[in-house]
DNA sequence: ATGACGGTGTGGCACCGA
């Protein structure tokens, strides 16, 4: 079974590349960030006739959130209870997967722009927020996936330039306590269970040629809990789609998990 | 260097992302 993350940075624009890809890689679960179209716009058509259940939550210019699965979707939950947002940032929901019921949280974290800046103070009080939203998921589901746009780069060796970079957005070190919270909570950065290359990334800057100089963030995170843990036997970045025309400047990140028999 | 690049909106550019 196969759980993947991807910010396709418009819907509308990427919505060829995203089917083109569960063509040639057909996860189980999709979860998509940064739609930017509002639900009546959702190509929900499109994604059954590729043979997918959708949950969205979207809204228009900015944000949005959509879950793409093999089997049934339920219990759906958007953004964070108890969290007044009028973006749309958050869907959790509840898939039939292969190995049994898994609960899936996909986040579009806030970018939160500059330390000290509102939107930074926005950043910190959504991650309290999701900080408690995943405890109360977590203690109902042990299966949990949380997984998405993080807009955190855990450590340095997550991005391409991290002196030159030190205390800027998703380096600081308040953001990386969030993540290692996140982690505290009994969950796992899934890809790094495994050796990986360095430099190994999930976001690259549009501008300068950053792809191709390999200037980027590791930022897209798969958490998997405890009880999950010993099913992932592999968690890897797709960069094929980057090389695409008119590309996202995010990559599809993928996690594998082992079904006991 | 507040710029590059790319997406969106109702625009002739500004705002936002990361």
């Amino acid at each position: 079974m196969r759980i993947a993350t991807w910010n396709v940075n418009s819907l509308a624009v990427r919505l060829p590349q995203v089917l083109d890809w569960l063509n040639t890689s057909p996860v189980d679960v999709l979860c998509l960030q940064e739609l930017k179209l509002s639900d009546d716009k959702f190509p929900l058509a499109e994604v059954q006739a590729a043979g997918y259940h959708a949950a969205f939550f979207g809204q228009k210019t900015y944000n949005g959130v959509a879950l793409l699965s093999r089997s049934p979707v339920h219990e759906v939950v958007h953004n964070l209870p108890g969290f007044a947002d009028d973006q749309a940032r958050v869907i959790t929901a509840t898939v039939d997967a292969p190995l049994g019921d898994v609960r899936v949280i996909n986040g579009y974290f806030v970018n939160g722009q500059a330390p000290g800046s509102d939107k930074f103070a926005y950043k910190m009080a959504w991650l309290d927020a999701m900080q408690a939203h995943v405890r109360a998921e977590l203690a109902r589901s042990p299966r949990l996936v949380l997984l998405g746009d993080f807009n955190i780069a855990p450590e340095d060796r997550d991005s391409h330039d991290p002196e030159g970079l030190r205390d800027t957005i998703h380096h600081t070190v308040e953001e990386r306590q969030h993540f290692q919270s996140l982690l505290a909570h009994g969950l796992h950065d899934a890809f790094r269970l495994f050796d990986q290359p360095e430099k190994s990334f999930s976001w690259w800057d549009y501008r300068e040629f950053g792809f191709r100089r390999n200037r980027g963030l590791r930022i897209d995170h798969i958490l998997v809990s405890e009880a999950l843990r010993p099913m992932v036997v592999a968690c890897d970045v797709d960069r094929a789609p980057r090389k695409n025309e008119r590309p996202s400047d995010h990559a599809p990140v993928i996690a594998t998990f082992h079904v006991p028999q």
